[in-house]
DNA sequence: GCTAAATTCAGAC
DNA sequence: CTAACGGTCTGAATTTAGC
């Protein structure tokens, strides 16, 4: 295996540090050195932890309820989530990096992958400077990977978080063949960006259990008995870079919205309020990314975790005559096609609605033909209803399907104020 | 028996 | 008081449908 160390690409793979529980601390000092976790949608399961937390042992995705024991004997603070505010810190954080690198591509809320080249042997430097200055503008604290691939760049940020020696920066390409070889050796397979538990679990039946081990076995090999994924996969832990960095992101090809039910839902109506809601949330993102959908996408189920209920999951998929973006006609279509799925007696605890077959919607037209003057009228309308929900909030304006405060709402019970974005969410100081 | 479409799988966060 | 388990998205592989 034959790493060229001079002219290696430098990618970096920056992320935040627990990033919810993270950005909760920024605004409420309390938080600062408590155990705390952030619960998802309808505070279900936690998807962020403090390391006071992970270090009782409480793992990611595990369900809200069965910690709820520990939670109270160790003091666990358990907060819900709130989106407005980390994609607001989001975005803050991702400008900082993008002014350090010549190519970005932001690969999720809490990550983002900068191409520091440019920096060539400065780059670990560069790095250092980047966790500073996230730590100044943000205070949040962010750990910083290096290498000459992606998949490389993700295992040093996992090196730089998990290793204190490096105090939250690693960068492969300073190594040695010898030093990189002996880290690889000391990380477990599933580590490695692309291989989840289904993959590991194989490999580790093919002897197959470290770093090192991927990366030195044969690629066509792995290819046979996995797929093309996991020989590129050999090829990026070599060095061999095959994803490109994308910076520009391609709009959707399908958008959903969906939720689970905070009690179990059993009449048609109620489920059409739902569904109306859904389709006004997806129609909204959907004429935002400026799209047009040619399907429609329903689905209802019960609760697969109530093993004692009869258990139920349906879904219908209905093509429109011409592809749209007017959520009055997708709500239309629903009512017509949610009584189809819907079986009486049972126990609905979720429901939701893809877009689908997403195409740019094309460019308005003068045109004397009634469907387009359809057409304009419907876009006209939907213009006009993004603009009065822009200006005056979501709810100024409905269907009339959509509940306004249905009783199947998402718990939210520990809501933090949306600091950055609300002004009146702002704690006020009183005097006296 | 082929290709295209639909569905499932696996993974990420 | 009790019951309580996320949401979105993609690419590749696999299966099925249509010829």
């Amino acid at each position: 295996m034959v790493l060229a160390s001079t002219d290696n690409k430098q990618i970096a793979l920056i992320d935040g540090n627990n990033f919810y529980v993270s950005c909760e601390r920024v605004f409420n000092p309390q938080l600062w050195d408590k155990p705390v976790v952030v619960l998802s949608n309808n505070d279900g399961c936690a998807v962020a932890r403090s390391n006071e937390v992970k270090a009782l042992g409480i793992k990611m995705g595990e369900p809200w309820f069965k910690m709820r024991a520990l939670a109270q004997q160790h003091g666990i603070i358990a907060l819900s989530s709130n989106y407005a505010l980390y994609g607001d810190m989001s975005q803050r954080m991702m400008r900082i990096l993008s002014g350090f690198g010549n190519e970005q591509e932001i690969y999720s809320i809490d990550e983002s992958f900068l191409d520091l080249s440019l920096h060539g042997r400065q780059a670990t430097e560069i790095g250092i400077q980047i966790r500073q200055e996230i730590a100044r503008q943000l205070a949040l604290p962010v750990g910083v990977g290096i290498g000459a691939s992606k998949t490389l760049a993700k295992l040093a940020n996992h090196v730089a978080k998990k290793r204190p020696p490096y105090q939250g920066v690693c960068n492969f390409n300073d190594m040695t063949p010898a030093e990189r070889n002996a880290i690889m050796a000391s990380i477990d397979i599933g580590e490695v960006w692309g291989v989840g538990s289904r993959s590991a679990a194989r490999l580790r039946n093919m002897g197959i259990t470290h770093v090192l081990a991927l990366a030195q076995a044969d690629p066509r090999l792995l290819r046979r008995h996995f797929s093309v994924v996991m020989e590129r996969i050999i090829h990026e832990l070599r060095g061999i870079p095959c994803l490109e960095l994308e910076e520009v992101t391609p709009p959707r090809q399908r958008i959903q919205a969906s939720r689970s039910f905070s009690a179990p839902v059993y009449t048609l109506e109620i489920l059409m309020e739902a569904v109306a809601r859904f389709i006004r949330i997806a129609s909204q993102r959907l004429r935002q990314q400026q799209g047009v959908a040619a399907a429609l996408h329903l689905f209802i189920r019960t609760n697969p975790f109530r093993e004692q209920d009869r258990q139920y999951a349906q879904g219908i998929t209905i093509a429109l005559p011409a592809a749209s973006n007017d959520e009055l006609l997708f709500t239309r279509l629903a009512r017509l096609a949610l009584p189809r799925i819907y079986r009486p007696g049972y126990a609905y605890y979720k429901a939701g609605v893809q877009l689908l077959a997403i195409e740019a919607a094309e460019k308005q037209q003068a045109d004397l033909f009634s469907v387009a003057q359809t057409r304009q009228r419907s876009q006209a309308l939907m213009h006009t209803l993004d603009q009065l929900r822009q200006r005056f909030g979501a709810g100024i304006i409905r269907s009339a399907a959509e509940n306004p405060t249905p009783y199947w709402q998402s718990r939210a019970n520990n809501r933090s104020p949306r600091y950055t974005s609300r002004w009146e969410e702002l704690p006020v100081a009183h005097a006296g």
